[in-house]
DNA sequence: CCAAACCTTACCGTTTACGAGAAGGTTAAG
DNA sequence: CTTAACCTTCTCGTAAACGGTAAGGTTTGG
């Protein structure tokens, strides 16, 4: 279910607790909910990859719905493709900008202007997908070489069954 | 420093060079045939993934085919699957054991031996397979997950487009 | 209003994966 | 037999990605 809902106006008002505001998490909590350290989510921060919704009086980080999502997108990112932080960035490049296109896109009434923002918010994202296609067929040629060596084996073992283990050589 | 007895025994005759004797490559010869450094494979030895098949008299590394196809593999798994080198390490410890299931498998005469060698080589490859399988099968889901973001796009479009730029929402 | 529980910035430490010499031995060509 | 071009081991350095801790401010329940 893709209901990334429509956020009320912008999230950088801090302080009054709306109707319905959702919950902003400081750090720690932020990272009990995707699974890393504050000091790491703080190291990201550092590099550039994510930047708190806001800061609380006290200057305390704190996050949104977006920024837990992204985090979890870096983490899977990090984990799963080996991929360097610097490299996330760049994936992440385009995740900032279509959540640009998001902002312009509620407040644009053209509908060319429209049909732009959601073309290229697609484009972006089919770069994230070309990407993470590359990697997997790498790593499917991979797996086929060792299939191919794996088939090599099973031919032997048939061709050893098929004597009903009665053969010298 | 003694332990490869088995191995050497085979190949790293280093004097004579007898007819049909495959080369065996000096380290910066390895290290271009396969787009290593010449210390990164005297790394990889440091941590166990690799041995060269023979020393020279002074004592240089020389390697054989095998081992550039293991330092082709371990650089794969490097480059195109982030798996640490201790990662890596794990992997290739069943590549190690099925190197030594060859050998044995060629000095088999009993039938049921050599049927256990290669059942045992066929359910190391397939952990390998496995291993590279899940790491796909992870970046799929993230395919995926940003293949419905797209949709989500595609779908505003069309309803844009169905309009025919008429609309306001 | 106070203390425990968080948080801040700052800085040093650690692991991983090598890169870059230094000091000296080995090979292959001439 | 030289000597340039490799190689050896050793040690130190570095970049990435955090971990840990110090010194001190912030929040919040009681």
């Amino acid at each position: 279910m893709t209901e990334l809902a429509s956020r009320t106006a912008s999230k950088a008002a801090a302080a009054a607790p709306e109707i319905g505001e959702p919950r902003l998490l400081r750090i720690q909590e932020a990272a009990d909910e995707v699974g890393l350290t504050p000091r790491a989510i703080r190291h990201y921060e550092e590099l550039g990859l994510i930047k708190p919704a806001a800061r609380s009086e006290g200057a305390y980080r704190l996050y949104d719905a977006d920024d837990v999502t992204r985090l979890r997108f870096i983490k899977s990112l990090r984990d799963e493709t080996g991929f360097s932080l610097a490299e996330i960035g760049q994936l992440l490049e385009d995740e900032a900008a279509r959540a640009l296109n998001r902002a312009r896109f509620r407040e644009a009434r053209d509908p060319e202007e429209r049909r732009r923002l959601l073309v290229d918010g697609i484009e972006r994202i089919d770069r994230q997908v070309t990407t993470l296609r590359n990697k997997v067929a790498r790593i499917e040629e991979m797996v086929a070489e060792a299939r191919s060596r794996r088939a090599h084996l099973v031919e032997h073992l048939a061709a050893l069954e098929a004597d009903g283990g009665r053969a010298k050589r």
